[in-house]
DNA sequence: AAAATGTCTGGGAGCGCTCCCAGTATAGCA
DNA sequence: TGCTATACTGGGAGCGCTCCCAGACATTTT
């Protein structure tokens, strides 16, 4: 299939009049070449065209230079956002840095066990990044088992081991909440994000956090559960209008628009009525009416941070579970009532 | 790095007493074991917990079973919806159904030909999908010319030979701009996409076939061309609405949202005074105020149908360059004036 | 002066597989 | 009964590299 004139490295060898050992230090870039030698072998590279062959070079030497990057495919139906694009690149930029190759698993639902055994256990990859906040993911405990190196974007709760990036959502929610508390409202409602997500369950955390910290009892019927959809935060919304509340802290921007359905189809007025803030500052949230109060997270630094980590990790310069807390940013826009 | 206590075939081989062939044979599915040793190897395999060598297998044989994704990370900032998200989704099923791996490559502007020579040369993919919609694309000659298999996403004018899937743009804006036209409206102006994709070309053709076919002149001065962003069509409507069109068709949905601004900007109502018709149906575009009539693409049938014609060609099943034009449907909402 | 060090070069061994060919046993047919 | 077709099984060769060790030579040290 590729073409199949690709040279060895012996052939260049021979072409350059010198051993194959001396070609392969020319090319890795290795010393004890005299610079005439090094030169030749170059042209020659040069002129035929040389390519080293990626599988004979992982498997004589042991290192692949590749890293895996697993999205479980539900994952992305829950981001809707360029959130995905932006991670890749993160991690991308990171890989390219280091010269490493990204290898990339959408996973399905319900194949990580074929999965793994295909990609995983191949010795194909040096180490993976996991972009998943799936609490109950299997593929965790997995590569912690079977001593695989990997870094998990999204703070992981049970095993401590786990290295990880996130940002730090519960502060971020709770300088939401306390920012609405600030402006005067009462009745804070939140739509919760899935019960099944880091994300989802730390949010209501800072919720929570911002309440007791301000004196405030924990009211469960202010709570209601979304999906990270623009449904599901209408659906939760419609729902907690029964509460009257006055403010609402929605899990993500997707959610907080779904919530601004449900408060004009009540009749109701943002930010008069109720105020609204989001979360993630994704682009929508600009350009909702009116626009979105939200929390803004580093999505690129989580990927990049994520590779880097396990870069960190593969050079063996580190032995303790790494993690690192990204911070999180308050865009204070029209739908709090602190810009009218 | 990995678990090195892997075994190989011949300690796997070893212990269930037969020979490396035979195991090979077992673990490949290939005829011509008998069924009490097939047994007796796969409970072995399972024991010992045995995971192929995927470098030393496609050292071996030839195939590597992993096919490249290249998106130029310009590319990237340009479509900043969950198109990448989508299309590699389409991509992924695909090659998840054929058993192949992925290999992505977010390639940095100005680095292609590094990255080419690292990735694409070294024979570990089988083949490519590009994800590019760029004219001049300096990748695309170069897998041509070095007979690297690979399939475009996204229509290539110029070498005739290049294998891609695209949608039907032309068609797309044509439908949307003679919607427009139905509707009463006269002064029908356009927000291009950038001029070196192929994507901002043939839907600016579409706008003008619409208007040949319809009689009405094409008037240069009712076009402003944009850049696929937010930002960028807000600017472009600023400097189209000096020319009074009572209608706008912009080359994405993100545009069109741009447009809304600027249009609420100058006091004027959509679709009142002026209608907006988008392109993408992007998510964005059913939550914009009114929601956005707009021509919907099939984003992940995309990446699904480039990953397939990719395929054939590796099967060699065919010779003839291989291509395929999706078709794209209109989505009324209110913002064009048919719903109010 | 000989010995010790350092620089450069070549070739053997082997990474873990697949492919091919040569066997051996069993069945099928004259 | 022989002889050929057929089902299995084993082992050599080799994919294109890297790693290691040994040798040739130049340079420094005692």
């Amino acid at each position: 299939m590729t073409p199949s004139n690709t040279p060895t490295l012996e052939q260049i060898a021979k072409a350059a009049g010198v051993s194959r050992s001396t070609v392969s230090r020319v090319i890795n870039d290795e010393p004890n070449v005299s610079d005439a030698v090094r030169e030749r072998v170059w042209r020659v590279v040069k002129e035929m065209g040389y390519h080293p062959h990626a599988a004979a070079r992982s498997l004589a030497g042991r290192r692949t230079k590749t890293l895996g990057i697993v999205i479980p495919q539900a994952v992305n139906t829950v981001f809707s956002d360029p959130y995905f694009s932006r991670v890749l690149h993160g991690i991308a930029d990171a890989a390219n840095e280091q010269q490493y190759h990204m290898f990339l698993a959408m996973v399905p639902p319900h194949q990580e066990d074929d999965f793994y055994r295909r990609s995983l256990r191949s010795q194909m990859l040096e180490g993976v990044v996991i972009i998943s906040a799936f609490l109950d993911d299997a593929l965790i405990p997995r590569l912690h088992r079977d001593d695989i190196p990997f870094v998990v974007i999204g703070r992981h709760p049970t095993i401590p081991e786990v290295n990880y990036v996130d940002v730090d959502n519960l502060h971020g929610a709770l300088m939401a909440v306390e920012h609405l508390m600030r402006l005067g409202r009462r009745r804070i409602a939140t739509i919760t994000g899935p019960m099944n997500m880091v994300a989802g369950v730390d949010r209501l955390e800072g919720w929570k956090a911002a309440l007791r910290r301000n004196g405030h009892v924990v009211d469960e019927t202010l709570i209601a559960e979304g999906d990270f959809t623009e449904a599901g935060g209408y659906l939760a919304m419609q729902q907690l209008l029964q509460q009257k509340p006055d403010a609402v802290f929605a899990a993500n921007d997707l959610m907080a628009i779904g919530a601004l359905r449900a408060i004009y189809e009540a009749e109701l007025r943002v930010p008069a009525d109720i105020a609204v803030v989001g979360f993630d500052d994704a682009q929508v949230a600009a350009y909702s009416t009116p626009p979105l109060t939200t929390v803004r997270q580093p999505i690129y630094k989580l990927g990049r941070t994520a590779a880097e980590l396990l870069f960190r990790i593969l050079e063996g310069r580190t032995q303790a579970p790494l993690r690192a807390i990204l911070p999180t940013e308050l865009v204070i826009r029209a739908s709090c009532g602190s810009v009218m």
